[in-house]
DNA sequence: CTGAAAGCGCTAACAC
DNA sequence: GTGTTAGCGCTTTCAG
């Protein structure tokens, strides 16, 4: 069974207007060679019967979809949407669609149907926004190369040939570190986020090792590891004064986790900042009203979205242009860190 | 320009196993009229070939995307992510895809682009996932009145002739004031979200219709507005406690301005729950780690779009069967009210 | 069981 | 300037 579309077509189009549906394409795409006067009766027609080209059929001759594959993960956690939401802007912007594919865990392992979906739909190019977790980076390397669209890599370490954009979350640890190291703290521990995830391990390193080029101690008993909820925050600040117990100060891998060590001093009685400084990391909207108010590193997750639409378009362009292939490369964002109440001493 | 495929055609199959590309078809199809050799042979080329029929050109002849269009705004906030979230699980399970678009406002007025995109892409069904604000329901009364696809709506007041999935925010309103009522707060009052958002409406009528039942105060002086940030939370709290000084308790719209409620009694020293009950409204991940931890009503926004989604597959397929068209109806889910501290008054 | 022909809605390439 | 022809990749219809 066929139902019958409910939109105008190009032939009815162009019957009504006693034109070839030739000339209706070319008033649509705005080419120039046609008379002023049918291009002027034809556009009264297209307005009349509301007829709108159909993009599929469009993008199955031009072999281009103007639509963009974007897999992401996780979504209902602040940084995934977050990013996603830069997408859609610049996609928008650039007049593109995007055809959305979450996958049901960061570490999904059948990576190939959510691919195949994408390119029978003949998507330009796709963005693969989740998260490198683990091994889940490993089923791109039995892909075939050359997939036949560019993909772009959010948020994972940097490789050779790949276009990668992300946030140097080593250099975000390396800030919070050092800003602690400043404001007088010697003894900071580190609540890191789950090892497997690569931003978690790069968060950690950046505060072993700056602890070290202070001489500060860093070793096993100095941190604990959470898995980036509230919960898990609450269980590693407690292991971790247990560990470590002359502490004075901690840099947190994320907000959620630092806001259970906000709650977990204020339950024993220590001053933030005056006992313990806590750094954290993201600046979710609430860490401006933890209390106290959370010294945190930003990540600009919207701008990284941005620029990863950028990157596939200007490949796809080129592509498309047949010029030559353009080399991948990884950028990567600086964050920010936002000093509030939480890591800054009182002068003595 | 014309670039080469990357992926083998149907035809490109047919020739190299020898058959037409009917034939390949059927198999792809799983259709019953091909001899067990025949299907066997061909099998085997479409593997070796990687071979995936076009989505594109299906969608084309059989007048079907198996494609729903979502339409969203404010992806960066948790709500519309969660429901985000929810709708590519359901989609995903039902075998279809996800043309996203996120409006650059909530009160977008101009939202006919948005259909055409959608629509030039053939999809099968909208899912209007846009919380109602202000006047952003207007445009939809002088769309023609068939679409050509049919639209469920997420989060808004039901309406006659429209198919509407959403939470009881009244309801939810009514059981958080009822508690705090029932705890023996007396001078309870209210934060209320953004007025020109529907949610917002309900919740704030809520609480004062139960309060009024009650015989007890809800006049202008009992409540403030704030537009759901922590920061206008805190403006707002500040503001009702000047117009209210002997307030006992309050119900505010939603959690992240509850956090600033939360931390205003902290910097007064007001004791919270002894001199003041508070209960949000969200159930964010971080509620159960404020300080104290925040007693707030639960929405199910997961299952909200899971709901949706069966909805709108219910109608798609009614109405590609050719039955008479489904009636549009209303669901509304009931929310849940998760008591923590922050409104458990210790029994005298 | 299998294949040939037609066509989904549109545009590229060529006539005229 | 405009129309004709062909065909994107697939499925439907119908003949064999």
């Amino acid at each position: 069974m066929r139902p019958k579309l409910a939109r105008a077509t190009i032939k009815e189009v162009a019957s009504e207007a006693g034109v070839s549906t030739q000339t209706v394409s070319r008033v649509v795409n705005a080419r120039p060679d046609v008379s002023p006067e049918t291009r002027e009766r034809v556009q009264k027609v297209i307005e009349r019967m509301r007829y709108q080209p159909s993009a599929l059929a469009r993008s199955l001759i031009q072999q281009r979809s103007y639509t963009l594959g974007v897999v992401t993960a996780g979504l209902k956690h602040i940084g995934p949407s977050r990013t996603l939401n830069g997408i859609t802007r610049a996609a928008e912007q650039a007049g593109y669609a995007l055809l959305l594919k979450e996958l049901p865990r960061f570490d999904a392992d059948d990576i190939t149907p959510i691919f195949d979906a994408l390119l029978s739909r003949h998507v330009d190019g796709i963005i693969w926004a989740v998260p490198e977790v683990g091994e889940n980076r490993k089923p791109f390397s039995s892909l075939p190369l050359h997939l036949g669209v560019p993909i772009v890599y959010i948020t994972m370490g940097p490789r050779d040939g790949l276009s990668v954009v992300s946030i140097d979350n080593y250099l975000g640890g390396r800030m919070a570190t050092a800003h602690l190291i400043e404001q007088g703290y010697r003894r900071i521990g580190h609540i890191a986020g789950p090892l497997d995830w690569w931003e978690a391990r790069q968060r950690m390193a950046a505060w072993k090792d700056t602890l070290q080029q202070f001489g500060l101690e860093a070793g096993d008993r100095h941190w604990a590891e959470g898995n980036w909820s509230p919960a898990s925050g609450a269980q590693a600040v407690e292991k971790l004064f247990k560990q470590y117990p002359d502490m004075d100060a901690i840099f947190v891998a994320n907000d959620q986790m630092a806001l259970s060590v906000l709650q977990f001093a204020c339950q024993r009685g220590i001053q933030i900042p005056e006992e313990l400084g806590v750094v954290g990391f993201d600046d979710i909207p609430e860490s401006a009203f933890f209390f106290p108010p959370l010294t945190t590193v930003q990540q600009d997750q919207y701008n990284v979205a941005r620029i990863a639409v950028e990157e596939i378009l200007k490949i796809i362009e080129s592509d498309w242009h047949g010029e030559a292939t353009i080399e991948r490369k990884s950028v990567t964002l600086a964050p920010t860190l936002v000093v509030r109440e939480s890591s800054v001493r009182p002068r003595k």
